[in-house]
This record gives structure tokens, C-alpha cells and sequence, in this order.
RNA sequence: GGGCGAGUAACUCAGUUGGUUAGAGUGCAUCCCUUACAAGGAUGAAGUCGGGGGUUCGAGUCCCUCCUCGCCCA
């Protein structure tokens, strides 16, 4: 409850220096710290998403986080005590390529630690130093340290009700053991696996990318047709159409769709690569188009995922050419045996895959094997989503996640995850769903990266320094978390590192997800503070963007549902992107980019939250610093209006409401307050600020107006009391409403009243038998006040001018109603003589205005 | 190519199970210094609800189709 004072107002109240101190206050105070002292149901638990430290800041983060905290400071008003917790996302790709250009290094594993080491003094991006994996992690939590410092500062300017004491690092201590620990117990359960399989490889980075993190992009290619010979008839020709013509050495098969008649007798048989002269047979398989091409395809290992498909299904030889550095492999492979073939080989060997295709067409084109000039194409090629390079598929050894992807009963359970969660908006479940049916294979985890969390196991090396894969030796669940890299295994000593008979560490660190994957759990305690994790698990609400439902919100259900066999969350709350004025989404490219700050700056915190607030979930949203500027006007409005109100009124009740025009504003309010209830239950925050400050407009045009003379109580006989209650009610009431919304506006106003805080304040709630209010006797006092002020501005006289006389003509229940509010419509507008008229067949209310002469 | 969403006043957006004459704010025009507020207030003009067809007594809303934009997937 509040605890109300009497009244202190500025003389000129202002919105200036309003974040500083109210921010410096709640923490002062703890106001949003969590209590675990309350059970789960008295919980309302959110997974913050962890922006990106090492990204910049940008009108997107406000836009979000503004959404979710208006949630919060909801659900807190409701009487949830709520877990607001903030994380970071350090670990990965983003926080490497910052360090390597802020500092002018890069990491080179096979380096020794050098404790004293400095970075560069004048960092030369064009010139990185090389530095050991210790050192450039080093680096890494340094840099992520001041960045997080920024974000923070943005987040208390903005006024996000977070948890401070509740912070976490997806690179921290406490990350990488609950990531390495949910590792290992997939691992038990058999839901991590290792498998050597062609991989989508990014050459640039020299690391395998997972189904999620890839991209299609249009990019400008050659289609060229080449001619095979059939080994049986050596004139004739077969001909096929590739875009990769640097990849004949590596072909194993050419197929073609059973039905089609033009291969079908040829199915069985072999051909003769040209100018490796390699025997490939030829096979049939549906996924051959026949629309495509000629018809008939060149198998390689591996220029696409069909041929991946194609190299499985058909039980093809592996004959990869290119390495994990997008080159041709320098050693002239076993299975060309013609000398000319070898030679032909040694031209393209180590060179890059653009190298040799130039190289090759020469080639094709010398032996006459090259059919025509290359036609220029344009097709989708498959991208890393960070990357510049087109990606390679290599085989490699790699760590596997079950999702789903390649066990259809699994899948069908997520599924069903997924029509558990209640989506905000519900259509976004269609992503998700679209994503898990589209599935090909399981989640791969492992990454050849530095900073990122290592993949806990060793593996022993035989006799003869090879690893046995099979044999993975894990480390004890309490001495995580662990780098194999530096740490030893049970039952081993460090000088038995990499020798024969030894071991060696897996080099590989996790993909980002699988840490992300897990914020339920590391912000939530699991397996380090059970007491806390029983008391927000699952959570209530993970917010998110739209474009990462695949990856963040996906990989989170999978690890919930393999770990805890439950959603991590009740609901799913989405939010949209910020597009720029032609509808375009922001980017710093485009220079038009305002830093949040700025914008805070100038309109203020709560102005940019207004904005922000106003972007229903889901829904992209134009930049509008316009609305920033109405936001701003709200909260000055606001201000003026709670020093007008306590200005005459330092108290009231609903008891004292006894005038029916101040119970009819009332029984708005009520309306106003179980609207904007049901909105902010259904997570639309947008409505219920919609919904209030409409009321909030027509309290302060209209009733305010109507009642200030009544509430002045220069008047004798008149109703007093009543108007200075209904205000100070209705104040309290909107003060609330808007506490969500605007948090320094209401929390400084509410200050000038009261000891304590709005945002610890009920959330106000409609009883029935509140206000016996009809609202349609406001609703026509309003109408009536608009006919005198429209025949004032017409006159083009001030709205003060006296009015000599008036008469209404209405029907009878509206003639009714406004004789009822008579006395505060004739000091509202002025009007000396007052007259009615019931017309039954009046559609609309009349008024003939006779202005007073002066 | 498949899916989802959007298209309503010059701009940004509401519009509930189909139901009177489609709303708000911004901007614009005109006016008003009024003791909460000139960083303000009052009043007003402004819409072929993307196009076409259909269902219905009645369609911004439901169905079909086409166009444009955005996103997701291939």
C-alpha cells in the first residue's frame, strides 16, 4: 500500500536530471533485487536475451528491452516478485574479430602463454601480432569487460527494472561449467555424438558451421558443359552441366532420375572423367531433376549438400580435393593414375578453388571436353551468416547434438514443445515450425575456434599417437569447468600429453547456441544453486527477436526438453525489428543510425520508452523520433497534471465520489483500468499504453476542465469534496497505470506524495460495486463542452469568453445528462443562461451559442 | 519456388465475434498568453480502407485472385 505525505511540488516541474537520480535511487534502494525467499508461483521469471557486448549499441536494444520491461514492472505491480536477471554475449566469433581489430593480434594456438604479455601499443590491423589461446582470451574478457560497462550504463539510463546482482557472462566461470556439464550428460544420455561427415566448412574462419548458421545469397556464377565418355564406347559423349568445374578430380558418380529415359541405359554403366580419365559409374536417384541441366549430374565429394545426399544414399567413395584452407589439395591424389591425369592435377594443386576453376576451364577447354563458352548464371550459393566466402563441404570429425533432425519421434516431441509455448504474437509458432519439419541432420556443436567454451573430454592416443575417438575419457562433473587443452585427465599426468600411449585434448570449443541454449539454465542456478533454480524454472517469458527463433529460441527447447523434459518457459514474446522512415531495416551502413544515447539525451528516457512501448510485439516498427517527441509531451503533461491535482486535492477516497459526473469519470477509469489489465496479460503492452493515455487525454481536456471551478470550491453549494476525490483517485489511479511505461515520470511525481515508490505499488484493480458511475454522462457533458468551445473558436474569441446563452437540443436520455452535469458545464464554458430542448428525432446533439457581448 | 506478416488520412498507427456516419496522434489550417501545462490549449479540413471478384440484408473485417513491401525457409 502507499504511504502518502503531504505534498511537495516544484514550482516548475521538469523531466531534467530525472534518470540520474531515480536510477541512483533504485539502486540505492535494491528495488528490483530478487527475493528468493518467494516460492515459484509467487515468481515471474524472465530470460533476458544477452546482447551482443561486443556489437554496438543501437535503437534496436531499446526498442526490445523496453518491451520486456514493461512486462516486468507489470508483473511486478501484479505482486510477482520478479527475476530480471542480465547476461552478456561474450563468447564467440563477434568478440574475436573485435579483439583481433581493437588490439591488432590473433590467436595462434601452437604459442606458449606469455604471462607479461602487452598488446601492441599503435594495434596495426593490416599487421596482427600472433598470440597463444591464453593470451588472446586474455584479451577477449578484458575488451568485453569495458563493453559491458556501456550497455549497462545504456540499460539504468533507460530505466530497465534488471536485477543487477544477477549478471552473467556466456564466457564466465559459471557458463562454461553449465554448458560443459549439460555437455557431458548428453553425452551419457547418447544425445551427443561424434561422426566424421562431410561438414559445411567456412574457409575464412576454418571452422564447421552448423544448419542454423548458414545463409542462402544470390551470387553470379557459370554453368559449363562437360562431356564424359562412356567406358564401353569411348566416341560418344555424356554431357553434364556444373558450376563447379574444379571439382571434376573429385567426382565419384554421375546420376540422373530413374524415370528418365534419356539415361536409363545407361545406369549401371561407367564413364570416363575427362582429362583425369577416372572410370565413375552411373546411378540413379530421384533428387537428380531432370529439368535440370541436362538432365544428368556430376556426383563430387562434396560441391554441394545433393551431393552429400547422393555420396550417403548411394554408398559413393570419398574423394575429397579440396582442404580446410579452401585450397586444392597439394598432393596429387591415389585414384588419377593416367600420367597426363596427374600432371593435369599438379597444375591446380594448392591452389585456390577460384584459381583452379579458371585453371580447369582452360584445361576442359584445350581438350575439347569443355562444350561451348561458360553461360553465366545466377543461383543461390550457401554463406556462412558471418562469413564472405562461399562455404566448402569437407569431412571432418566433428561433435554431434540429437535435435531432432535425424529422429523423427524426437521431432515430433518438439513439435509439440513448440505448440506448448504460448507465442507472442501466436503466428510466429510457424517459424519455429517450419524450421524443425525443414531439419536434415542434428545439431553440430563443435567449433575450431579459440575463444569459446572447450569441449570437455580427452581422448587416449595407441601405441602409435593416434587417438582412439571411441574410447572419449570425461571429466568428473565437479571439477568443471575444464580446457582439455591445459587441464589433465583422471588418471594421467601433463608430461603424458600428445605422446604415444598418452593423451590428448579434443582442440574444439562449442558452438555459441549451445552455451546461449542454456541461459534458462545458467542465469537460473541449475546444478550450482538448486534452491534458486526451483524457484524460476521453467521460466515465465523468454523475449526474443524474430530472426533468431531457429537458432536462440530452438536450441533452447531442445536442451529443455533433453535435460529437463519441459519448456524452459511459458511464453515466447517476440519482438520486431526498427525499420528507418523508408521502411527499410536500420543499419549502420546507411549512416542514418542515432546512437541511443543521443536520443535519451534529448528527448529523455521516458519519451524514447514511449516510442519503443508503442510497437505492438512482433511488429517492425518505423524509427519516429516524432513520437519520441509525443512521448515527451505525455510526460510533461503528466507532471503538470499531478501538480495541478495535488495542487487542490492531498487526498480522497472513492467514498467521497457522490457527484454523478465525477462517478461517470470514474466508471471510464474502471473501463480504462480493466482494458489496459486484459492487454498487458495477453503481453500487449502496446495496447494498454494506448488505452491509457487516451483516457489520460480525455481526463485532462475534458473532466479536469469541467470540474476546476467545482474543485477550486470558490462556489458555495457545490459539490466540493466530491470533484477534489475523483481527481486525487484518478490521479493515483493513471500515475499507476503509466508506472509501467513511464518510470521516472510517475516515480517523480508519485515522490512529491508519497514515501515510497510507485513501481512497489498495486497494480490497480476493478472491483465491482467501485463506482456506480454512468460513463455517458461524461461522455455528453464532453460533447456538449466541444459545441461551446467550436462556437468560441469560430467566433475566433478566447475560450474564457462569457457565453450569454445557450441552449442544447437532444434527445431525452442525453438532454438528461447533461442537466445533471448543468453547473459544471456552465463553469466550464462560461454560460450565464442555460437552456434544453428534448427533440426525440434529434440524431446528434445541438447547441446555439449566443456569445455575451463585452 | 513454399510459408508468415503487412498495405487504412500527407506521416506513424488503432479498428474486438461482420453491424449506425471508419478512429487517434503527428503534420497542416484557423484561432486563443487561460492562475496545472506556450515544451501549452481549442476548433477544423483531410480516407475509393492496395486492385479486382465473391459470400451476406450489411464487408476495413470472411472467401478467392492479383499487385507491392518485409521477413523466414528452400
Amino acid at each position: 500500500m502507499s504511504t502518502p505525505r503531504a505534498p511537495q511540488i516544484p514550482e516548475k516541474p521538469s523531466l531534467d536530471g530525472i534518470e540520474a537520480k531515480w536510477s541512483a535511487i533504485w539502486n540505492e534502494t535494491g528495488m528490483y533485487n530478487f527475493d528468493r525467499t518467494k516460492t515459484r508461483d509467487q515468481v515471474f521469471s524472465i530470460d533476458t536475451p544477452p546482447p551482443t557486448v561486443s556489437g554496438s549499441l543501437h535503437v534496436g536494444h531499446v526498442f526490445s528491452y523496453t518491451h520486456t520491461d514493461c512486462i516486468a514492472r507489470y508483473k511486478r505491480m501484479r505482486g510477482f516478485e520478479v527475476f530480471y536477471p542480465m547476461g552478456w554475449d561474450d563468447n564467440g566469433l563477434p568478440t574475436e574479430r573485435r579483439v583481433q581489430n581493437y588490439f591488432g593480434v590473433r590467436c595462434d594456438p601452437s604459442l606458449p602463454y606469455d604471462p607479461t604479455y602487452l598488446p601492441p601499443a599503435q594495434p596495426d590491423p593490416k599487421k596482427q601480432a600472433p598470440i597463444s589461446r591464453r593470451n588472446f582470451i586474455e584479451l577477449c574478457e578484458k575488451l568485453t569487460v569495458e563493453d559491458e560497462v556501456v550497455f549497462e550504463d545504456l540499460w539504468r539510463r533507460m530505466g530497465l527494472s534488471i536485477d543487477w546482482n544477477q549478471t552473467y557472462q556466456t564466457i564466465d566461470r559459471n557458463a562454461q561449467r553449465t554448458s560443459q556439464l549439460a555437455f557431458l550428460r548428453n553425452l551419457a544420455r547418447g544425445e551427443a555424438y561424434q561422426s566424421e561427415a562431410p561438414t559445411l566448412w567456412d574457409v575464412t574462419f576454418r571452422t564447421a558451421v552448423a544448419q542454423a548458421e548458414l545463409e542462402d545469397r544470390e551470387r553470379p556464377g557459370a554453368s559449363h558443359r562437360i562431356g564424359f565418355s562412356p567406358s564401353a564406347s569411348p566416341g560418344e559423349k555424356v554431357f553434364i552441366e556444373t558450376t563447379r568445374p574444379e571439382l571434376l578430380a573429385a567426382c565419384v558418380a554421375l546420376v540422373a532420375h530413374p524415370d528418365d529415359p534419356r539415361y536409363q541405359p545407361l545406369f549401371g554403366t561407367n564413364v570416363i572423367t575427362p582429362v583425369f580419365g577416372v572410370e565413375v559409374p552411373v546411378m540413379a536417384h530421384t533428387l537428380a531433376d531432370p529439368e535440370k541441366g541436362s538432365g544428368i549430374a556430376m556426383v563430387c565429394t562434396f560441391g554441394d549438400l545433393a551431393d552429400v545426399t547422393w555420396w550417403r544414399e548411394l554408398q559413393l567413395p570419398t574423394r575429397p580435393i579440396i582442404g580446410w584452407d579452401g585450397r586444392v589439395t597439394g598432393e596429387i591424389p591415389g585414384w588419377i593414375t593416367s600420367k597426363s591425369g596427374r600432371d593435369r592435377f599438379a597444375a591446380i594443386a594448392g591452389t585456390t578453388s577460384f584459381t583452379a576453376k579458371a585453371t580447369m576451364v582452360e584445361v576442359l577447354r584445350e581438350s575439347g571436353d569443355l562444350v561451348g563458352e561458360p553461360q553465366p548464371i545466377t543461383h543461390p550459393v550457401k554463406f556462412f551468416e558471418k562469413g564472405d566466402k562461399p562455404l566448402e563441404i569437407v569431412t571432418t570429425r566433428q561433435w554431434y547434438l540429437t535435435n531432432g533432425g535425424r529422429n523423427p519421434q524426437l521431432r515430433e516431441e518438439l513439435l509439440a514443445r513448440g505448440r506448448e509455448l504460448k507465442w507472442h504474437p501466436a503466428h510466429m509458432l510457424v517459424r519455429y515450425e517450419n524450421w524443425v519439419e525443414g531439419l536434415n541432420g542434428d545439431w553440430l556443436v563443435s567449433r575450431q575456434r579459440f575463444f569459446g567454451v572447450p569441449i570437455p573430454v580427452w581422448y587416449p592416443l595407441d601405441a602409435q599417437g593416434n587417438p582412439d575417438y571411441e574410447s572419449v575419457i570425461t571429466p568428473s562433473e565437479e571439477s568443471l569447468p575444464i580446457d582439455p587443452s591445459s587441464d589433465c585427465p583422471p588418471g594421467f599426468t601433463e608430461d603424458q600429453r600428445n605422446q604415444p600411449g598418452g593423451f590428448m585434448g579434443d582442440p574444439d570449443v562449442m558452438d555459441t547456441w549451445a552455451t546461449s541454449s542454456l541461459t534458462p539454465h545458467i542465469a537460473g542456478g541449475w546444478e550450482r544453486d538448486n534452491d534458486l533454480f526451483e524457484r524460476v524454472f521453467p521460466m515465465d517469458m523468454r523475449p526474443q527477436a524474430h530472426e533468431i527463433i531457429r537458432t536462440w529460441l530452438f536450441s533452447s527447447v531442445v536442451r529443455s526438453d533433453l535435460e529437463n523434459h519441459e519448456l524452459p518457459w511459458a511464453h515466447a514474446a517476440i519482438s520486431g525489428w526498427i525499420l528507418d522512415p523508408d521502411r527499410k531495416k536500420m543499419s549502420k551502413s546507411k549512416g542514418n543510425v542515432v546512437t541511443p544515447m543521443e536520443m535519451l539525451n534529448e528527448y529523455s528516457s521516458d519519451a524514447v520508452r514511449y516510442w519503443a512501448a508503442s510497437g505492438r510485439p512482433g511488429t517492425d516498427t518505423a524509427f519516429d523520433v516524432g513520437q519520441m517527441k509525443v512521448g515527451r509531451r505525455l510526460a510533461i503533461k503528466i507532471l503538470n497534471a499531478t501538480k495541478f491535482v495535488l495542487t487542490i486535492s492531498d487526498s480522497g477516497d472513492i467514498e467521497q465520489v457522490t457527484d454523478p459526473l465525477d462517478q461517470a469519470m470514474l466508471a471510464r477509469l474502471a473501463e480504462t483500468v480493466k482494458s489496459a489489465t486484459t492487454a498487458f496479460e495477453d503481453f500487449n503492452y502496446a495496447k494498454a499504453l494506448d488505452i491509457a493515455e487516451s483516457f489520460f487525454w480525455e481526463f485532462t481536456d475534458d473532466y479536469v476542465e469541467l470540474v476546476k471551478e467545482r474543485a477550486y470550491g470558490e462556489n458555495d453549494g457545490m459539490n466540493t469534496l466530491s470533484a477534489r476525490s475523483a481527481l486525487y483517485v484518478a490521479l493515483t489511479t493513471q500515475l499507476r497505470l503509466f508506472a509501467p511505461f513511464l518510470p521516472f515520470t510517475t516515480e517523480e511525481t508519485w515522490s512529491w506524495f508519497n514515501e515510497d515508490s510507485v513501481h512497489s505499488q498495486e497494480w490497480p484493480e476493478v472491483h465491482s460495486g467501485d463506482s456506480p458511475g454512468n460513463p455517458q454522462i461524461l461522455a455528453n457533458a464532453q460533447t456538449a463542452l466541444g459545441l461551446v468551445r467550436k462556437a468560441k473558436s469560430e467566433a475566433k474569441v478566447s475560450m474564457r469568453a462569457e457565453v450569454q446563452k445557450v441552449v442544447f437540443t437532444g434527445i431525452e436520455t442525453v438532454i438528461a445528462d447533461l442537466l445533471i452535469a448543468q453547473s459544471d458545464l456552465q463553469a466550464a464554458g462560461s454560460i450565464q443562461e442555460f437552456e434544453t430542448v428534448v427533440d426525440p428525432k434529434a440524431t446528434e446533439l445541438r447547441a446555439e451559442v449566443i456569445l455575451a457581448a463585452d
